[in-house]
RNA sequence: GCCCCCAUCGUCUAGUGGCCUAGGACACCACCCUUUCAAGGUGGCGGCACGGGUUCGAAUCCCGUUGGGGGUGCCA
């Protein structure tokens, strides 16, 4: 730890998604940032010239401002690109090399591994070291790494110590002469004065070369936090091939970005007190490092959803209709497009807002609204068909609700007396009506979707559905 | 193989030597409410990996075992 200004950085390498588990470091680092009035800076590091592309980083910058960590905040610095860097990279490899610090090999990869296999022990064998090569086509400059201990303190792990002699000679710039991501990433946090690297725990093996480089270079190592990765039900940790990890298409689902967020800090941490619905203001007071947990997190999409529902339903349903839009009127819904119609939905909405965990979900809710002839589950409607007195019932609802007053009490009553005069409960009578009506046997409540329909849509419905189910056309 | 990290209910966690008969949340189960399904309410199930120490006292400290994970590139 140092007493320089709180200067954190986010620094993802742009894959042309924005990962979870990135997501969760960034908020870590946003949350520390806030709190200490530092500053967040965001790199993006695009060395790996085989795979950047410019719209991703746009992706990056998108994904992050969704969770709350925006571009124009005054704790936000940035984006730098590492590309931009690459001569000051070269620089400080040179300034080792002519220190001392680094030396040149001529081995190739495949000459290192042969060696390494013929002696048994793994890695470069420091070959070189003492061959006084210089620079050339093919030679990589590799750092010397001198003897002892290092100790990398870390503020949510303690001190850890490695003995250098099981750290081989990396490579600092490859034969090509561009830089190696180690040397890049230190060269970059010493130019932009980082105070902390908090980053994910896969890290934490390169840390002791790292922080050996900040030294070699004459600086401070920053205070390091490697915090405990996120891993799917295999507990591995979060793979793109495997995983659902990018957070863009959460966010298209219909994850809520507070819920998302505030999920994402209890993996690994929690708030105080017996809930862990909190707002960002609370996580940005309590957050520290030292409290993060030490064993990896499962990321559960069950909870996250169980998050997602509860804030969905603390929206106001003004609020909630306004986000439900996009989903409405999206290009895939399953209806007509012309047949939707906004109030419709908006009658329906705070009925809807208890049961969905997803904004996505909202379509499926209300299609039968605005679909002429909503698609039927054959066996939920055989189902409840073949319940003794359907087809009667539903005849008689149809009688009834040709001249009943079309009011939701009244339609409610009316089809209640219909099956109790059958020995129906409330419950089985409207079954039929229900999948007549939504072709399917669960769904919002009834009656309020009857008096939006109307009595001409609504008896239309049933009479097909009568006629369905093999009973005389009413 | 080698290096490093880790270990509390199925899962995410609270717990920093006595407030622990281990608390909360998700999931699951039951009941209540109820026009289906939800939501809401009430209750339940369920855990300190194991073995040794240290201590008057250990989930908490130490050692070992076992089990998981991460790393081991001229990727980042």
């Amino acid at each position: 730890m140092s007493d320089r200004p709180l200067r954190l950085r986010f620094a993802p390498s742009p894959t042309g998604f924005f990962h979870v588990g990135g997501a969760r470091t960034a908020l870590y680092n946003w949350a520390l940032a806030q709190r200490e009035g530092g500053t967040f800076v965001l790199r993006i590091e695009d060395t790996d010239e085989a795979r950047n592309r410019p719209e991703w980083t746009h992706g990056i910058i998108d994904a992050l401002a969704w969770i709350g960590i925006a571009a124009d905040d005054p704790h936000f610095e940035g984006p730098y690109f590492q590309s931009h860097f690459a001569d000051a990279h070269v620089a400080a490899a040179n300034q080792l090399f002519e220190a001392g610090l680094a030396y040149y090999c001529d081995l190739t990869a495949e000459q290192v591994q042969e060696r390494a296999k013929a002696s048994g022990k793994p890695g470069y064998d420091g070959y070189s070291r003492d061959r006084n090569l210089e620079p050339g086509p093919g030679r990589v400059l590799r750092f010397r790494v001198p003897a002892g201990t290092t100790v990398v303190t870390d503020l949510v792990r303690g001190e850890v110590s490695f003995d250098n002699a099981n750290t081989e000679d990396f490579v600092l710039l490859r034969g090509n002469a561009t830089p190696m991501f180690l040397l890049a990433n230190v060269v970059d946090d010493v130019a932009m004065r980082i105070s902390h690297v908090v980053r994910a725990e896969e890290h934490l093996p390169n840390t002791p070369k790292q922080q050996m480089l900040w030294e070699a270079l004459g600086e401070e190592p920053p205070a390091w936090a490697h915090v405990p990765v996120l891993v799917n039900e295999q507990r591995k940790k979060l793979s793109k091939r495997r995983d659902k990890v990018a957070v863009e298409q959460y966010r298209a689902e219909g994850y809520l970005a507070d819920a998302m967020v505030n999920y994402l800090m209890t993996l690994g941490w929690a708030p105080s007190g017996e809930t862990e619905i909190v707002p960002w203001s609370q996580i940005v007071d309590e957050f520290r490092l030292e409290d993060v947990t030490h064993s990896p997190a499962f990321f559960d999409i069950k909870k996250l959803s169980a998050f997602n529902g509860e804030y969905i339903r603390k929206l106001g349903v003004e609020r909630f209709i306004e986000l439900c839009a996009p989903y409405l009127t999206a290009d895939d819904v399953p209806w007509p497009r012309e047949q939707f119609n906004p109030s419709v939905f908006s009658a329906m909405a705070e009925l809807v807002q208890t049961r969905v965990t997803r904004l996505d979900q909202v379509v499926a809710m209300v299609d039968f609204l605005f679909l002429t002839d909503p698609p039927i589950d054959d066996d939920a409607f055989a189902k409840a068909m073949s319940a003794p007195n359907a087809i009667a019932l539903l005849g008689e609802v149809i009688g009834a609700y040709e001249t009943a007053e079309w009011d939701h009490d009244v339609l409610k009553e009316t089809l209640e007396a219909v099956g109790a005069g059958h020995g129906l409960k409330p419950g089985k009578a409207q079954a039929p009506v229900r999948i007549a009506i939504t072709g399917r046997s669960v769904g919002p409540p009834l009656y309020e979707p009857l008096v939006l329909l109307g009595r001409e849509e609504t008896l239309r419905r049933l009479r097909a559905a009568l006629e369905r189910g093999g009973g005389p056309a009413a």
